[in-house]
RNA sequence: GGCGCCGUGGCCAAGUGGUAAGGCAGAGGUUUGCAAAACCUUUAUCACCGGUUCGAAUCCGGUCGGCGCCUCCA
């Protein structure tokens, strides 16, 4: 049975679908008003973790993540930059989902954007004016916080201790100042829509709401999104789904992931505290940096350093190796494997408890490279590796295929190519001149054999020589 | 001021009542022509104080220290 915490009843429950085998699932996306960073990773990584468990687990996912393609933020940077807010929100967006490919994360089932649902974005706040939840003043509307009486549930806050500080900033005719805008009337220049209200945007919140109700009806399974979003993100969208579809709960399941930390604050764009995904990509793969963030529990705040990211790629790739071990000439009785897929299950089924799930890993491939060194057969262990690894979305793939364009030889190979023009890949000269220090070391030419082997490593390659023969690997 | 979280070996990080998973790093050893990898061995009483209990890292109270949210943010 699969426990998941739950942000809003404050205690692990278990995961009872709604639908039978069905689970829908809304995570929070982006507003991409910048480039996708390293917590923006963290955040997709997380959730995509849980969905390929769920999936696992028998369940069929409909998985939703949205844009919020348009807001204050946007409009702003745009302007910055002096081109169309929507142009700007379609580079960051393209840019995401690229970012997402690179780090082998499931494509959600479907990614609604804001601007693309603005009749039901416009419905629901009609509706929510109706149910007198909201209020149309002066060509905004605003959501009435004060009608919604359970108002805070989300976030633990008592409406009395909300800050009634939060200044209404000029122009604005809030009756309370904690309401909070629905739409917003557009100022001159800005992009809008038209509506009952007449030209305007959503405020931020709203697209939420509309389009987890457009895609997956009034109640949901699990929602989530980065812990920064509880308040007043969350506890908004709560406030306008359930004022406006008259159901509770909105989502049986709130889950929030830690925020990740950088040096000691929070890698947040408005401390300009950011490392892109790029940036990261460059020093690991995939599945190092997917072990990093695997490695601590999701709700517990994880600390981006160049040294743990340099650990957890060392991690991943010992992983590899034990993936990918060949048996030679195995005998007597092969590796049992009986209790690992449990374990693992077990550890994923408490409230994704991946550094516990991680530890399994880490014990089956102890218990192949033992088998491996006995000789004995550990093909239904390996098996068992690669499915639990894929489980958690690992690709175990060789990083010498990923890392193309990184490598020195690599560059080598590209200059080769357009250079001479010549078909013939490098690497096939790489195994030429393997087959030839095989020669010599047979003839225990050591030096001339060494020599290869270091000068590779000068262009960055490191040889890796075994009883079964010398593998190499881009570093 | 309000809401909430955290403090476990050199670093990272599980464990929420029965005497501490896993990863990285270090040390010693085995294997290997050497190197790398792999394997074996090895490093903790859980911030501090007091309490509850037969028994606590794990529950309660307090102290110190760090952090998040309350304002845009995954």
């Amino acid at each position: 049975m699969i426990k998941l915490y739950d942000t809003l009843r404050r205690k692990k429950e278990p995961l009872e679908p709604l639908m039978g085998e069905e689970v829908s699932l809304y995570v929070c996306g982006i507003t991409p008003y910048s480039k996708a960073h390293l917590g923006h990773a963290l955040h997709a990584l997380i959730f995509d973790m849980l969905r390929r468990h769920l999936e696992w687990s028998g369940l069929k996912v409909r998985h939703i993540q949205n844009f919020t393609d348009i807001d204050d933020k946007i409009i702003d940077r745009a302007n910055e930059l002096n081109i169309p807010a929507s142009e700007l929100a379609t580079t960051n967006t393209t840019d995401y989902l690229q970012s997402l490919r690179l780090l082998n994360i499931l494509p959600a089932t479907e990614y609604p954007r804001a601007t693309s649902e603005m009749p039901n974005i416009i419905q629901v706040i009609e509706g929510l004016i109706e149910k007198n939840y909201a209020y149309p003043s002066n060509g905004d509307v605003y959501y009435h916080v004060r009608n919604k009486q359970d108002y805070g549930k989300l976030s633990g806050h008592d409406i009395n201790d909300l800050r009634s500080g939060a200044r209404i900033p000029q122009g604005e005719t809030k009756k309370d100042p904690l309401d909070f805008a629905l739409w917003k009337k557009a100022k001159p220049g800005e992009p809008y829509w038209e509506s009952p209200w007449g030209e305007g945007r959503p405020g931020w919140h709203i697209e939420c709401s509309a389009m987890a109700i457009g895609a997956l009806g009034n109640r949901i399974d699990i929602h989530g999104g980065g812990a920064d979003l509880i308040f007043p993100h969350h506890e908004n969208e709560i406030a306008q789904s359930e004022g406006f579809t008259g159901e509770s709960p909105f989502s049986r399941f709130w889950i929030h992931n830690a925020l990740l930390q950088l040096g000691n604050d929070k890698m947040s764009k408005s401390s300009g505290n950011l490392i892109s995904i790029d940036e990261v990509l460059q020093n690991t793969t995939a599945d190092g940096l997917r072990l990093f963030v695997a490695s601590s529990h999701y709700r517990s705040p994880l600390n981006y350093t160049p040294e743990a990211l340099e650990a957890a790629s060392t991690g991943a790739e010992r992983l590899r190796a034990a993936a990918i071990l060949q048996e030679v000439s195995p005998s007597g009785e092969p590796l049992s494997v009986n209790d690992e897929r449990m374990k693992f299950r077990t550890a994923l089924n408490d409230d994704l408890n991946t550094p516990r799930a991680i530890a399994v890993l880490f014990d089956l491939a102890r218990s192949i490279n033992r088998a491996h060194d006995n000789k004995k057969p550990f093909k239904e262990a390996q098996n068992l590796l690669c499915e639990l690894a894929n489980v958690l979305g690992f690709t175990l793939a060789d990083p010498k295929t990923i890392k193309q364009e990184l490598g020195p030889f690599q560059v080598l190979l590209k200059e080769y190519d357009e250079n001479k023009g010549r078909k013939e890949n490098l690497e096939d000269i790489l195994w030429a001149l393997l087959e030839i220090r095989k020669d010599l070391r047979q003839e225990k030419k050591w030096a001339a054999a060494d020599r290869i082997r270091d000068r590779l490593s000068d262009l960055g390659i490191e040889l890796q020589d075994s009883s079964s023969g010398t593998t190499w690997k881009i570093q």
